[in-house]
DNA sequence: AGCACGCCGACT
DNA sequence: GTCGGCGTGCTC
């Protein structure tokens, strides 16, 4: 009798196990998908991890119905990857099956008669292929020096500094030497300037996997990658890396500080950038972070030895970086010279760009029109009354729109707690600053990019073709525009208010709000002259502001780290989010007590909480959450199996049942 | 997570 | 009398 361990896509932990009539023997391998009859006679689709011949104990055993190929269609390595994943990320490996492949795999037979695109081109190299500055190569060799030593290597490079160039012979060199390369980019739509320019250089034999493409076209790519003309360069977003590679030479992670590289919801909540470092190590490939702006974790690791550093301080073509001026706006407020969200120096400013053709881009981290709106008189603000935050108030629209689960409601005519008939609209979201900018700038062409204006396929890139061709003259976002766009007139940019930013419950608050004010500054004077950023602040003396203007990034992480290690949080400790949802607010706090009570006899002073998080309600659904901050050196595997008991005991409680707890390591 | 079973409220 | 709400329990 032969038996398969068989993973499904469920999030129970562990493999079920089914018995292989003869007739399917010859046909096993792991890595081929099975069918098999599951719960209440439903049938589903797994995949083989194992086959053995020990019938397991105390189970009644189930035949496979079918097995799906002929040959695995997951690799032994993409399978123990997945063991890591949920085991790393306290998940279940089912959860990460249903993360990984398309969902057509995870449904029908596959055809053989999948068609590998034609003829592969000998690569296309025109003239596109980059000739590199000194600088650039001067970092392209000192990135090799670093690969000599270690396998991941950062590359710290101002924005503008031509680090894709750098990529590009890399790539080249990579592919070169039969390798393949995984080129990781963050889920923003900005993919098509990034293919364009490689595929102009490497044609055919580059692939793109992304979320925005269909099922079929993920599914093709898949079966390209399992067969004997695979694409030597996959550029993707970060479920790439769950595709098969069978010679992976090179890995780049491209803005590798990206929070979107982690993944929130559902589980499996993997950090795609850590994910591909380990799986490069596997596989003995290199690895290279490339941003602007990086990760405390990553610097720390570079300055700390683990990885390879290389710094790229010019821009290409010696632009200069930035001149940016701070505004201090309390004070400007104080002489009444503030016109809502915007400073003299910020209008004079654009005036003057938009006169001699230039474009300015305006930068503000709120969407919506008020950030809410409240009751001069009692001071009642109307809230989602399915999530905890305060509506946002849409001009447009004429509603309030819950930005966390898109509640909407209508405006109330009058304050339902003091009867008061005027309620105020608090804080300025894009909306807002462009309907003020028409008013100020009315010949001007304006187009505003955020959540709203970005709903529909193509929108996100029309807002840009039109910006990039000249068509719109000011830009205005929220961070969406802070990512790595090319636009050659910008001269100005406007930051209206930095300390939204850095007030944000968050220990990652100054670093996230450094990385998006350098970005954004990268927007200005990236060809022919020098560009000026305008950064408005209430309180102009905290340090980070100047460490921005000094574009100093080492000042900021010293200083970060000083806070870290002081309330020690990463890279210092480890941090486990535990989090319990339940749709009473009792239970869930009963729960949440509980769960502390017990992880504390574990962990001690390690466990902090239970608090409710930023968003304390969704769907219906009460949150709370528990922090656990574990020093480096505990082991974790020991920790993830009492994390895992925990879980156990308190979902067999009869007073918590339909309750969800489930983890969050290494959360952003 | 699905999915079925099972036990209480307002409808043709 | 039933249709359907979602609480509970199980999945090799």
């Amino acid at each position: 009798m032969t038996f398969v361990d068989v993973i499904l896509p469920v999030p129970l932990p562990g493999l079920f196990t089914y018995a292989l009539p003869a007739s399917l023997e010859s046909q096993a391998q792991a890595g081929c998908r099975v069918v098999v009859p599951f719960g209440n006679k439903k049938v589903t689709t797994g995949v083989i991890a194992r086959l053995h011949d020990q019938e397991p104990v105390g189970v009644t055993v189930k035949d496979v119905v079918e097995i799906l190929d002929d040959t695995p269609v997951i690799l032994s390595s993409q399978l123990s990857l997945w063991q890591w994943m949920a085991d790393y990320y306290l998940c279940t490996i089912g959860e990460v099956f249903k993360a990984a492949l398309p969902a057509k795999m995870k449904t029908l037979r596959t055809s053989s008669l999948f068609h590998l695109g034609g003829i592969r081109e000998e690569s296309a190299v025109r003239n596109a292929f980059p000739v590199l500055s000194p600088a650039q190569l001067s970092a392209l060799t000192a990135i090799k020096e670093s690969w000599q030593r270690l396998p991941v290597c950062l590359l710290h490079g101002v924005t503008s500094s031509g680090k894709t160039e750098i990529y590009i012979h890399l790539i080249a060199e990579a592919i070169a030497h039969g390798e393949q390369v995984l080129y990781l980019l963050p889920e923003i739509v900005l993919t098509s300037q990034l293919t364009d320019r490689l595929r102009a250089v490497f044609g055919e034999r580059l692939g793109v996997y992304h979320s925005k493409f269909t099922d079929k076209q993920r599914e093709e790519v898949w079966y390209r990658q399992l067969s004997d003309q695979p694409y030597d360069i996959i550029v993707g977003v970060r479920s790439s890396v769950f595709l098969p590679f069978q010679r992976l030479g090179l890995v780049i992670v491209d803005e590798e500080h990206e929070v979107n590289f982690k993944q929130q919801d559902p589980a499996p909540r993997y950090h795609a950038r850590n994910v591909a470092i380990l799986m490069a190590t596997r596989a003995k490939a290199r690895v290279l972070l490339g941003t602007a702006t990086p990760s405390l974790e990553s610097y720390y690791n570079a300055r700390t030895g683990k990885y390879g550093l290389v710094t790229l301080k010019e821009r290409f073509g010696q632009v200069l970086l930035p001149e940016i001026e701070i505004v201090d706006v309390k004070e400007l407020r104080r002489k009444r010279m503030m016109t809502g969200p915007f400073s003299p120096q910020l209008l004079e400013r654009m005036r003057s760009a938009l006169d001699s053709g230039q474009q300015v881009i305006l930068f503000q981290n709120r969407r919506g029109y008020a950030t809410h709106i409240q009751c001069p008189v009692c001071g009642w603000v109307p809230h989602c009354p399915h999530c905890d935050v305060p509506l946002t108030l849409h001009a447009r629209s004429g509603r309030m729109t819950c930005h966390y689960c898109g509640f909407t409601a209508e405006i109330p005519a009058r304050c339902p707690a003091c009867e008061n008939e005027q309620l105020r609209p608090h804080g300025f979201g894009t909306e807002r600053i462009e309907e003020d900018i028409c008013t100020f700038f009315p010949e001007a062409r304006i187009a505003r990019m955020d959540l709203d204006t970005t709903r529909t396929r193509n929108a996100y890139e029309s807002i840009i073709h039109d910006f990039s061709s000249g068509k719109t003259d000011i830009l205005v976002g929220t961070q969406m525009v802070t990512k790595g766009l090319d636009f050659e007139r910008v001269s100005v940019v406007g930051i209206l208010s930095a300390d939204t930013m850095l007030h944000q419950p968050d220990f990652r608050a100054f670093e996230r709000s450094f990385q998006m004010m350098s970005q954004v500054s990268g927007r200005a004077g990236r060809r022919q002259q020098r560009g000026i950023v305008i950064l408005q602040a209430m309180d102009v003396t905290l340090p980070l502001i100047h460490q921005i203007v000094d574009n100093d990034f080492d000042a900021m992480y010293q200083d970060q780290m000083l806070q870290r290690r002081q309330f020690t949080y990463p890279p210092f400790t480890r941090l486990i989010f535990v989090y319990m949802k339940h749709r009473h607010a009792s239970v869930v706090d009963m729960l949440a007590r509980d769960a502390t009570q017990r992880l504390r006899n574990l962990f001690g002073t390690r466990v902090l909480g239970p608090d409710e998080p930023p968003v304390a309600r969704v769907q219906s659904l009460f949150i709370r959450r528990i922090m656990l901050k574990l020093e480096s050196s505990l082991p974790l595997a020991r920790i993830r199996q009492l994390l895992w008991q925990v879980k156990a005991e308190l979902q067999n409680q009869k007073t918590y049942t339909s309750s969800q707890i489930y983890f969050d390591v290494d959360p952003l």
